[in-house]
RNA sequence: GGAUGGAUUCCCGAGUGGCCAAAGGGGACAGACUGUAAAUCUGCUGCAAAUUGCUUCGGUGGUUCGAAUCCACCUCCAUCCA
């Protein structure tokens, strides 16, 4: 199987500028391309995990990559698919992002011996003189089609800045200095991206008469046409330190029974006749999908050993039995008064609850566990010796728990 | 720069002097049912020493016994005019 005809059996592929030729190039490892990623935050995310996986599934099949981080676009925020203003972030916090972001991808992709690139477009967009770039660059945009464009439709109700306008400027030049640079003559991105990489490749051709391709990938959304990879608490990060190995894995045990499959194919690098195998399976066999797709995503991104003690530890506790692997909170001298400390005051140390107000509902409505026995009454107090030991199990609602120890 | 409309709790959105911690919906959370799924039903959704107290309705001052509601100024947003 080639490795375009790989892409899109595992429904990849959303839109092609040039389907001919883009398989041609990417099956016979010819292209060199590019794909970016605007640091802003201090860590990737699922979604550009998917777009690192296919870097490196493009990068198997001899083709080059280059990973443009975008430390100058950052300065002026991507207004696709956003409602409102990003808030601007400062010089300092972008280069710190960029940083982060340099670690966390070379665990992914093989820098090494030029067979992949890693490049930060803050070092051509920081130094463009504003006339020049007018009158080099400018001359090639005409403002009523980039109004026209799917990215910028929603803002045109609600407002757009000057300063994200000119995103598509940005990232269209930096496709032609990767272009005439290194060769780059393609762009891969996230389907929001689209009119974004039009624009590049309309500007190598009219600026350089020559063609240049681009990709997107079809975004990762649930069944309910939302983004995944966002929680309540916002996005599930790939530092462990930001998203634990358990969580994370919890994510993807958790997805609906309408996205495993899906989830498997597009992010998974398990074989695709597996995969279809799994295909077959019904109802409560599902959730034996879904544990391969947690055990294989917390394997890519935290490696074997955490993907284990993740699924170890979540069949323990769902099996109603202990984990030696949970996450764990120790309690200090402090938090005790007079000796004991009520119930309420565990769930909010846990950080089980956001307040004793909430932990309060917790217990009233039947949802607080200690050690396997239900909590009912919100003055329940615990000794020090209580957390003695291995500690005690602390559990709020049916998936968050906590190890409370002395 | 001018005119008009607007800013309410996580989001949308009612409220236009006391009965307002603020309707309704969404979401989130908890319970039942289940398969760690979905759907459905129930509860719940500012904080706390909790039948009470405290802080919230863009900001700052003011009127009033009493302000999300009235007045003044300011900030921001939208639309139209320049």
């Amino acid at each position: 199987m080639t490795i375009y005809d790989e892409l899109k059996a595992r429904g990849l592929l959303a839109q092609l500028t040039d389907e001919e030729e883009i398989k041609e190039l990417i099956n016979n490892g010819k292209a060199t391309f590019y794909i970016g990623f605007d640091p802003t935050a201090d860590s990737l995310h699922v979604g550009h995990f998917m777009a690192l996986c296919l870097m490196k599934r493009l990068q198997m099949a001899g083709n080059k990559p280059i990973a443009l981080i975008g430390g100058g676009t950052a300065m002026i925020g991507d207004p696709s698919g956003r409602s409102d203003m990003r808030t601007m972030m400062t010089k300092e916090t972008i280069d710190h992002n960029v940083e982060c972001f340099k670690k966390q991808m070379s665990r992914f992709i093989d820098f090494s011996d030029g067979k992949a690139l890693l490049v930060n477009n803050a070092d051509w967009l920081l130094g463009l003189n504003y006339v020049e770039l007018l009158r080099d660059v400018g001359v090639h945009f005409s403002v009523n089609r980039m109004l026209t464009a799917e990215c910028y439709k929603q803002r045109m109700e609600k407002g757009l800045s000057f300063l994200e306008f000119n995103y598509m400027i940005m990232q269209s030049y930096d496709f032609l200095a990767l272009y005439q640079k290194y060769g780059c003559n393609m762009q891969f991105g996230g389907d929001d991206q689209w009119s974004n990489m039009l624009g590049g490749t309309e500007l190598i051709r009219r600026k350089l008469g020559k063609d240049a391709y681009a990709m997107t990938i079809t975004l990762l959304l649930n069944s309910e046409g939302k983004k995944m990879g966002k929680t309540q608490k916002g996005a599930v990060w790939l530092d462990p330190n930001k998203t634990s190995p358990f969580e994370f894995y919890q994510y993807w045990r958790n997805v609906a029974d309408a996205d495993v499959l899906k989830c498997l194919r597009m992010l998974t690098f398990l074989p695709l006749e597996q995969i279809d195998e799994m295909d077959k399976w019904e109802g409560s066999q599902l959730n034996q999908a879904k544990e391969i797709l947690a055990y294989e995503l917390t394997k890519l991104v935290h490696g074997e050993e955490e993907a284990e003690k993740a699924q170890a530890s979540a069949r323990a506790l769902f099996a109603g039995g202990d984990a030696a692997e949970m996450p764990t909170c120790e309690l200090k001298e402090e938090d005790f008064l007079n000796g004991t400390i009520d119930i309420l005051g565990v769930l909010v140390k846990a950080g089980l609850t956001a307040s004793r107000s909430e932990a309060r509902r917790a217990v009233e409505q039947g949802g607080v566990t200690v050690e396997n026995e239900k909590v009912t009454d919100i003055k329940t107090v615990y000794t020090p010796e209580s957390f003695a030991g291995d500690g005690i199990v602390v559990k709020r609602g049916k998936k968050n728990f906590k190890r409370v120890k002395m």
